[in-house]
DNA sequence: CTTATATTTGCAACTTAGTTGCATTAACTA
DNA sequence: TAGTTAATGCAACTAAGTTGCAAATATAAG
């Protein structure tokens, strides 16, 4: 289920990814697009978006959706696994274009992981 | 906020805590135990638990809060940073006991990390 | 350029995890 | 044993995310 259709909202939506490295929530995309696109629409294009692997996802500390603009994922491949940050201070999240060494681990077989960085960005930081 | 009475909630909730190495979620807890304790009651004491250092919690893959046994947290210090794996067949999520190489982050101050895992479990894995 | 078709959108209603206020109950202390 | 204070249950609420359906719109065919 890709995109398949160019509309305003698929438009409207990946303008605000323009920022490669910051990961914007559904909240604040829904704050920021809310009288333009119904929630619904949003929820819907982030999705298919993500099928695409246009933008990829992860769970924020709080618990809330982020989605940040794919480097290295392509529609069959979603392998973009780098850390993510999140500001405890202004709340930015931002990924971190650094390598994760993921640990083997005996008679398991990982197929996916995240590794979330909660601290303060390098604006908050004193 | 801790722990401050021995009450039957706090046994019956510690007593699904044995096995050391796997996380409930509340959900989890919720099913099992929604008939004796109530739901608000079993989310208070749980995060009692965790503010007295018994318990840790993390996010699984479903945004659901897990909570697990601490082995190196005290009061003061939620120091317990291990990895955390999720069986994507049979659902079951552990704690692993081994070390992090959290890498150094450039003008960024790293409070907390943590590294979800998904995969096949050791039982589940062919 | 117009029409047919299938996707996308908006809306309202719903689901589910988690929270809050308050009256009642139970644990600890003196 | 009584008094104090924390813990509990209940109902109502919040907020993120989802679903069904009718209306709107992008695209392809003619």
């Amino acid at each position: 289920m890709g995109i398949i259709r160019k509309t305003e909202s698929v438009e409207i939506l990946l303008n605000e990814f323009q920022d490669t490295e910051t990961a914007l929530s559904t909240v604040e995309l829904i704050k920021r697009l809310g009288k333009q696109i119904n929630k619904t629409t949003i929820y819907r294009v982030l999705s298919k978006l993500e099928d695409d692997g246009v933008l990829h996802s992860f769970l924020g500390f709080d618990g809330v959706k982020r989605f940040a603009r794919c480097k290295t994922c392509s529609k069959s491949n979603h392998s973009d696994v780098h850390p993510h940050f999140q500001c405890v201070s202004c709340g930015k999240t931002e990924c971190l274009d650094i390598e994760v060494n993921i640990p083997e681990l005996l008679n398991r077989e990982v197929m996916f992981s995240q590794l979330l960085i909660k601290g303060k960005c390098n604006l908050c930081a004193v």
